[in-house]
DNA sequence: CCTGATTGTCATAAATTTGTAACGCATTCT
DNA sequence: AGAATGCGTTACAAATTTATGACAATCAGG
């Protein structure tokens, strides 16, 4: 997964340091030393997440994550603090403006890159580039394909055609298998968050969803949890025969 | 897990970030600012738990978590009080109010949030989705799927299919087992608070929960208690076997 | 500016769920 | 025993929830 990350640190040492670790990682590093420079960059290049010192040269590194809360663009965008030491009355009101994590100085390569993977697999599962492959269903992210695997045959692949939408919403299935999804979360997670659209619409593209799945017999990949919302599971709910 | 939580807090700043960072944690947050409107509040949606600070402006946050101890449907909510100060004086006086915990400012979001996932776990195991396994039979909240497991070959698992309340019911009674609950008890628990249902209502619902449990010889885990309610219970409480 | 694909909403149909009422059996009380 | 109470069962109609097809608005390219 290429995931590309901002680092705003004053101290070019550690500045340094941190974005040769990231690239070490097979991250895209952008780097600032200050809240100005970072907000430059962040209207050039949205990054995927950034690593935020506690203290900054021109403005609190709290007061820059809450500008970057603020504003629509930037509102989802994980965070990670980077504090000194652990002074606890650094944490001030201990309340952050919504880091997602925080690492104290000093840290560990290993830590921080810890961290990330873990703030980027809560945020962003389904950002990850992988492959995702289940129930004979196979999703390439990166050459947003999909493909059905025959059974008898692994090596024979038919490709299937989404939509956009389509796409999106069976990637966040895929990648959250077997898990009930209200509509309301997966309106916040594929449709974006925020967003003001009814929930019975989700129905309607778990319709055309299924509707292309049933040409490959897949269909039943995408099942309804009545009163909760839907799920994608290999396990067939089969009802009771009598 | 979706737990309505109720923050009462005078200073906005401060009620803010903990609403973000509860509302990023996947809880649904209702906000005061005094006691006055907290009771408002109460009155119209019952939260799961409330996070009430130690000073309000109209009445200390210890007269209002005793006022809420002290009223029918309140009185069972958890609390979790939020103190500037350390004092082992007020920590009694509060325990002696009724809080479940204390979180003392300057406190971070991680340190508050597993404080509530404690005081939930504790109060309202049926809120935290973990998977419950009694007697043969494994609830799941988050894929939403109950299994019996076979006696002989613990890894052979059927699926069993309940209606949604019927599912609600086995995982509050699982949640709660060997415990008697009375049928007015459950119907403000699993239906819901301030609806209005008949107390019958319950016979029928424990009759289609057991009608479903037949079918795997499981139904005498769910137990009759003449002349109080219902209970979850591994226990055969074994009448004259023929 | 046209063309076809995509998307959000509706209206309607279909499927399930749910609360009550009614009846009968069992247990307890008088 | 007879009455009263509590519970189990079944049947049903109302209410809720989903599925589905149609439509208009929007968008992306030509």
């Amino acid at each position: 997964m290429t995931v590309t990350i901002l680092v705003v640190e004053d101290e070019l040492a550690i500045q340094e340091l941190i974005a040769l670790n990231l690239k070490k990682a097979g991250h895209i590093v952008l780097c600032a030393s200050d809240a100005e420079q970072a907000r430059k960059m962040v209207n050039n290049i949205l990054p995927d997440l950034v690593l935020l010192d506690w203290m900054l040269p021109d403005m609190s590194g709290l007061e820059f994550a809450k500008k970057l809360r603020r504003e629509e663009r930037t509102k989802t965008i994980p965070i990670i603090m980077l504090t000194a030491r652990v002074q606890e009355s650094d944490k001030i009101a201990g309340l952050d403006a919504g880091a997602d994590d925080y690492v104290t100085k000093p840290f560990s390569p290993r830590e921080l890159l810890a961290r990330i993977k873990a703030v980027l697999r809560r945020r962003l599962p389904e950002m990850s580039d992988e492959i995702i492959e289940i129930g004979g269903l196979k999703l390439d992210p990166v050459t947003h394909r999909v493909h059905v695997i025959a059974t008898d045959d692994p090596s024979k692949a038919t490709e299937i055609t989404l939509g956009p939408t389509e796409f999106r919403l069976l990637h966040f299935l895929m990648a959250h298998k077997e898990r009930v999804h209200t509509r309301a979360q997966l309106l916040d997670r594929v449709w974006g968050d925020h967003v003001f659209i009814e929930d019975r619409t989700v129905d309607v593209h778990i319709r055309r969803l299924r509707k292309i799945l049933e040409k490959v017999e897949k269909e039943n990949l995408v099942q309804t949890v009545r009163g909760t919302g839907y799920r994608f599971s290999i396990e067939q709910t089969e009802e009771a025969v009598e």
